[in-house]
DNA sequence: AGGACTGATAGCTAGTTCCGATCAACACGA
DNA sequence: TCGTGTTGATCGGAACTAGCTATCAGTCCT
């Protein structure tokens, strides 16, 4: 209504700058207006000037400041999450602006969990190095929850894992699906057989991975499925070689993705592996992203291609 | 790898400022950079500058511009979605400021369904204007679907209705939940009585408000889930006030929410009111608010109190 | 061919931002 | 109690940016 344009007062409610968010996300951060000022490269002075006129244009104190401490204020606090959001949706343009520019170059920072990454790696690096040799591909395997963790924190831009999460904010890219298979000692009474039924499982000797490989959830929830009331384990192992290992010592049997039952039952002469009656049980294996990911077209292509990668092995691409 | 950091060259991959965003916004909006520039209140010239001076920033092609007309390039449109996102955090900033300056004052846009309003508004009113007299509440009236569209498009501030909504993006605040009554005619055989049982509206004659209220989904759900088959529509009415008219006139019986017995049943003596038994159909009423919204604090503080302004009223308050 | 519209450019002005230097208030140690 | 170092705020001047008005050049319609 009364918004005059030209004279504009002196403090007409004018726009706050980005520079200004950035000054005041930066002391907020910090709370050190000369730390502050030196992580975003600018005067002490500067900032202290640039805050200060934040202040004055949304009317609010953020900081209560004696000259030998800095606190947020409640109001402060508040409007500090909602600073940080703009920068953040300001680094996200630019980030896409990047991708825009130059697809599939620059780093990118893939998480896999350890139950895929020794089976699916060769596969994904060999296709991303001759698709978008351009592309720095960073992997870093860690448990699933850590991935998430990471990509939500921004330490991860996809993650390569077993699906569903069910987690806001991750779009998830599904690859494949793989059946599981039964791997067993030479002269287990199931070795080798096909058709077997998923009740078989609540009398093994299952043995299992650690706590926290999303592997052994799944197959604590297969055995529940078939019925199983107690908990099959006795033994754990940190990874699934020494698990095959284990099984070739006769001390169970173990339940192994289809992917990787080549790689891990061809070290032993001591192992037969066993197939379920269908419906087998499976676990689906995906891409995940944060939701609305600058680079987002790229990991679809990037899934796309995983797909069409995947179509010799023996799974079910989706 | 190479971005030195002083000298900067002369076109240094520099930080997009706000006003261009917001003129890039404006053009991408608008295909029209007089209209665009008019729209957002500075010269043509100037929004063209803005306009140029991103696509140097951000090293990217935004506009195709002929002297004819302008169009969007495919990544302007990626990233003209990312530029209303920053400004659309700028703006729940700025408006969060004032929430955090002057709360409880200023226009709020409530939107509440055909089912709630005349029943609970008084309450709602009355408590706003004792309470937060500098509130300037404006109501809407509209159904379910069209409510949250509104919530979502920024055309209202907080709704009133019926919950779950099962909407992401949409927080709800549980204000209270009332049972379903049975309005009967004065000779109906369950009329005034009490413990009837769901399965009694297997066989009822029950009338029904028109499509799109959400009252009458819930009430299609309640007899689905006593056990009807066949859908019990005969005829249907626009308002509960014209229903209770048609069952007074003898056509059928009705559910009615608790809230709306007072007001509707008092209009004829040719009606009855009949309660469920234990437990009785319910519906939740809540107030709905955009998730992460400026102002949530206040909402939050206006559930609560209206919490506490259902208390005399028939209803289990939350 | 003329007129009317488009977005781009030029030149100028005003406002803003930034820095270096400095100040005033406070905390801590001797 | 009195230095001494550290804190954020202030000052004055230089550099830059962004905005305006006026104008230009290309395109379409009549």
């Amino acid at each position: 209504m009364a918004t005059s344009a030209k004279p504009a007062a002196k403090r007409g409610a004018r726009q706050p700058s980005l520079a200004q968010l950035r000054a005041f996300a930066a002391v907020a951060e910090h709370l050190h207006f000369r730390d502050a000022a030196a992580a975003i490269g600018m005067s002490q002075p500067a900032l202290s000037g640039a805050v200060s006129a934040l202040e004055e244009t949304l009317g609010v104190t953020l900081l209560e400041r004696t000259t030998r401490k800095v606190l947020l204020s409640s109001a402060g606090a508040r409007l500090a999450v909602r600073a940080r959001a703009v920068l953040d949706e300001v680094g996200a343009l630019m980030e896409e602006a990047d991708a825009v520019r130059a697809p599939f170059t620059g780093a990118l920072r893939l998480g896999v969990i350890p139950t895929v990454a020794p089976y699916l790696l060769p596969t994904f690096i060999g296709l991303v190095h001759e698709k978008y040799p351009d592309l720095d591909l960073q992997v870093h395997e860690e448990q699933t929850s850590s991935l998430i963790e990471g990509l939500g924190a921004g330490r991860l831009d996809l993650l390569l894992l077993a699906v569903p999460l069910g987690v806001p904010g991750v779009t998830e890219l599904p690859v494949f699906d793989e059946d599981f298979v039964l791997v067993t000692p030479l002269d287990h009474w199931l070795g080798g057989r096909e058709g077997i039924p998923r009740e078989a499982l609540r009398e093994l000797n299952l043995l299992l991975l650690d706590e926290g490989h999303c592997l052994r959830d799944q197959a604590l929830d297969i055995c529940r499925e078939a019925g199983r009331a107690d908990a099959p384990v006795t033994t754990t192992a940190a990874g699934l070689s020494t698990l095959v290992q284990l099984v070739a010592g006769g001390l169970g049997v173990t339940l192994l993705p289809r992917t990787a039952v080549r790689v891990e039952t061809s070290r032993s002469n001591q192992l037969l592996t066993g197939y379920f009656a269908d419906p087998a049980p499976t676990r689906r294996v995906a891409l995940a992203m944060r939701t609305g990911a600058a680079r987002a077209a790229e990991y679809e292509a990037l899934a796309a291609a995983l797909r069409g990668a995947a179509k010799p092995l023996p799974v079910r691409v989706l």
